[in-house]
RNA sequence: GUGGGCGUAGCUCAGCUGGUUAGAGCGCUGGUUUGUGGUACCGGAGGUCGAGGGUUCGAAACCCUUCGCCCACCCCA
């Protein structure tokens, strides 16, 4: 039977699951067309070396949680991890890349090896937005709203925190600082934390363990290192921000886990999610399309987690329209053709043509579990007379209508 | 990778310090009701008690192993 399970935490989704996912999925592309951002498909395959050179060779996502593999001819692949670098690759492999502001998103599966938990699957859902080619805090505060606008939407409360990490030589003598800072702390840690924290310093400061936060709390934060370009640049996304009244709070410890960030980041978090309360995560990659080997260009995106949303939006009632049944069997085709009269006819109702054996007593019962709020039973009598009796089970009415009419009566 | 909790019907769970035939509610299904639902009543199906091994006269229960789920660390969306 081992054969038969699903891979750990790559569950099956049906029923409510891809529900609540799918309303996610179609409230986040509406929001990202209506930006008109241009959708992007990228392979869930990708050489590993793309993720090596983008998220960072010492990153935890690329040392230890991505599915890597060998494929025939020797190529080593791996499911991909998140989906920016993919994106980048896309663009600079069929040459997209121009000074013009470019504008895409993506949406799909992504996999890491991790324990699961609440909010963290190892197969599981993002949706992004990379806007390229624009430097400003005008592009800051765009990606900014478009996240904004998405939770909005779905009606959820949030958090949104920000934090401006600098170019490549202000975060390199930040993080020359921190290693001294830890080098002179070096008693206080474990041998083997030492050497992860001294592999990434930033990590550290926005780490949930105690002993580290008592050690990092007198360190100096990153705005000490700052050039005062980028302080104003700051300013700007910070002032855009207040003019149109998006509440926001400055974390100076607020760091990405891909390497590849710089400049703003931000990340909104939700409080009934647990331990991963962050739903949307994102920020500022001015490096690393030069870096893969393309243009010049400033870029800023984020990614969103469909299925941590999934799990806390409040799903309306779903309403089905009609249940068409029958009473005797020779009477279905007819059914069907009424049943397809009407989907002709107005596109957007939910439709079941029952095909079971039930009597109509069954069929009515079945209606209403089903949820469905009228129901037409379809016989010779209809058949001949062309007459139908429309029940609405919500309201236990029933209406009796002709073909024109029936027609008239579903079709608003 | 490290902790803690947990695997019994499709779902939510009960099942005493080991005791003979494995329980409830919900759901499903048949009937009361052969062209009209919701409520009610009566019946039915459905379990190698996560898997493998061990202890025992006897294991869902105790021990070992393993797989999975949940939560947290870590990491991140």
């Amino acid at each position: 039977m081992k054969d038969l399970k699903t891979i750990r935490g790559m569950p099956d989704l049906y029923d409510l699951d891809i529900e609540r996912i799918s309303r996610v999925e179609n409230i986040c592309m509406e929001v990202f067309k209506s930006f008109n951002y241009q959708e992007f498909r990228t392979p869930i395959i990708e050489n590993k070396s793309l993720f090596q050179r983008s998220a960072g060779e010492t990153s935890d996502i690329v040392q230890k949680e991505v599915y890597e593999f060998d494929d025939r001819n020797g190529e080593t692949l791996c499911l991909r991890p998140e989906g920016t670098a993919g994106l980048v690759r896309a663009l600079i492999t069929n040459g997209l890349l121009s000074e013009e502001i470019k504008k895409y998103f993506y949406l799909g599966p992504m996999f890491r090896y991790e324990r699961p938990q609440k909010g963290r699957k190892r197969q599981f859902f993002q949706a992004g937005v990379e806007l390229i080619g624009e430097g400003s805090s005008k592009s800051d505060v765009e990606i900014i709203l478009v996240g904004k606008t998405i939770l909005d939407k779905l009606g959820i409360n949030f958090c949104l925190e920000i934090n401006y990490l600098g170019g490549e030589e202000s975060l390199n003598s930040y993080r020359t600082y921190l290693r001294e800072f830890l080098q002179e702390n070096k008693d206080s840690f474990e041998e083997k934390l030492y050497s992860r924290l001294q592999r990434n310093p930033v990590r550290a400061i926005d780490s949930k363990d105690e002993n580290i936060q008592k050690v990092i709390k007198d360190a100096k934060d990153i705005t000490n290192f700052l050039t005062d370009e980028e302080k104003q640049l700051f300013a700007e996304t910070v002032d855009t921000l207040d003019q149109l009244k998006v509440d926001y709070k400055i974390n100076t410890n607020l760091v990405r886990g891909m390497d590849y960030y710089t400049g703003t980041v931000f990340e909104y978090t939700v409080d009934s999610l647990g331990a991963q309360n962050a739903v949307i995560g994102g920020g500022r990659y001015d490096n690393l399309i030069k870096e893969l080997g393309g243009k010049d260009l400033p870029a800023i995106g984020f990614a969103l987690g469909i299925d941590r949303l999934s799990e806390i939006i409040s799903l309306e009632g779903k309403t089905k329209d009609v249940f068409i049944g029958y009473a005797e069997a020779k009477s279905v085709s007819y059914a069907q053709d009424i049943g397809n009269k009407l989907r002709l006819n107005n596109g957007s109702l939910v439709i079941e043509n029952y095909l079971g054996n039930a009597n109509v007593s069954k069929q009515l019962k079945k209606a209403n579990s089903l949820g469905f709020k009228f129901v037409i039973i379809v016989g010779q009598e209809e058949q001949n007379t062309k007459i139908f009796k429309v029940k609405n089970l919500t309201q236990d009415e029933e209406t009796t209508l002709n073909e024109v009419e029936l027609m008239e009566f579903f079709n608003g």
